[in-house]
DNA sequence: TAATGTCTAAAGGCCTGACCATTGGGCCGA
DNA sequence: TCGGCCCAATGGTCAGGCCTTTAGACATTA
């Protein structure tokens, strides 16, 4: 087990910890005052100055609001302040924090993902968003899952090889599973399988009947999330991907 | 003309106002040090008190770094459209290849995705990374998780809070697993973790000590790795993201 | 020579005590 | 009743002091 280094905690920090822990407990319920700065910083232990610093932490995230005069209000929820200060913190870059920070991680997300580990990652997370789906699905999104699939359908009738059907429907699910960040994850995962390789692949198994296939899997799925079995859902979304991937692979 | 409220502005924010400022206009570049509180607080004709509320101020929003003994940093912050590889790259539409297909599907990359959706979705997949690093990390890999390791312990102990070791060590273990479809999607996950609702949050419910927890489990996952235990490294990566949750969502 | 230990200036961390400015309620007189 | 005044309470700011940490210069040692 490493060493674990001292953090010396900064005494401003511990004592706004220890302020948003009272409120957070219902001990200074919004709407009222916080005592005194004065006799804060004695029960504290600690000078005035100190409890001045956590009182202005407390402010910059609007937790708390500073009457001169008055006392020291505590707000509802952190609300959006206006002041110039805060509308750094709600423009601010996600990566762009540290200077070095960019410098050290690979951001070029554009960069060709094997079709393999694209087809892999979609194997794990695929039926999890399935039979989340299952569970979660509202009305609407069986209904926009339905459309996806008679999308699939017509395309194969007509020989079109575009995907269009097969990605929406995938997507669909994804969107009702309740959870967008898996909705955003396969939307670039897909978006990411056309790449050259993938396309010079998808060459050789259109020969094949690959495409029905996967309505059939499609339509398996889609009476899985009906019957609202997530379960079925879950192998049903496997299975198919794992057909995916024996074409592609064999193997 | 409706009467102009004067509002005396209180001390702290004018001077975190020109120090913003005088952050944008070049000034005090990103990367280099402010003057020290003593000079700054002769300068702009005020109190050292003041000047240290004004920074406090600014740490807060995560716009400067205090570093005990050293100075104040400034960091990078807010460089909205101009630099960041990736802000470009998540503005791009990776399945918008097909024209026709664009038109179909929801494309809105940028939508916030709520906290608890990013963490859920990290919860489902980290483990699985987790776990393939274990298997498939290579010697150079080992020394970039380790190397992030570091620097998250640096974080710590300059009691940072832009979490840039963090969510470095979250990647590089991704990228560790020998498939690069999940190191892309861990990074689109923690690039919308630092979206508003998410910064709010943190600033509310994360109590001192969870950097130091998060270390803890970091070095965990790193010995399970190094350890070549798949299984071990799944549990750890596991229980780490169940203690995120639990500070975010249980209270 | 290279590692290790020591010293020290500089920087931030925190405290004390004081005084100023604003607020809001109570008192008093017209 | 009502307007004005007073004043205690509370936040705002300042000045100065002492302590701890940091990081580099310097000295020591293997």
């Amino acid at each position: 087990m490493p060493i674990q280094t001292i953090r010396a905690q900064r005494l401003y920090r511990q004592i706004a910890d220890q302020l948003l822990a009272l409120i957070r407990q219902g001990e200074f319920p919004p709407g009222s005052l916080l005592p005194p700065e004065r006799d804060l910083a004695q029960q504290l232990g600690v000078s005035r100055a100190s409890v001045r610093e956590a009182l202005i932490a407390l402010e910059v995230v609007g937790q708390v609001e500073v009457r001169v005069g008055h006392g020291v209000l505590v707000l509802e929820r952190a609300a959006p302040v206006e002041t110039s200060v805060m509308h750094v913190a709600l423009r601010q870059e996600p990566w762009a924090i540290d200077p070095e920070f960019e410098s050290e991680i690979e951001l070029d997300l554009d960069q060709e993902i094997p079709p393999f580990a694209l087809l892999e990652a979609r194997r794990f997370i695929e039926p999890e968003t399935a039979a989340l789906a299952a569970l979660n699905a509202s009305d609407a999104d069986l209904e926009a899952i339905r459309e996806a699939y008679q999308r699939n359908v017509e395309d194969n009738r007509h020989g079109g090889n575009n995907m269009v059907g097969d990605r929406l429907m995938h997507i669909r699910i994804a969107e009702a599973s309740g959870n967008a960040a898996y909705a955003m994850l396969l939307k670039h995962l897909l978006g990411h399988q056309y790449g050259v390789m993938f396309r010079r692949l998808q060459a050789l198994f259109m020969s094949t009947d690959m495409p029905r296939r996967s309505q059939q899997d499609h339509s398996h799925i889609l009476a899985a999330i009906e019957a609202r079995d997530a379960e079925a859902a879950r192998a049903a979304m496997a299975a198919h991907l794992d057909h995916v991937l024996g074409v592609f692979f064999d193997s």
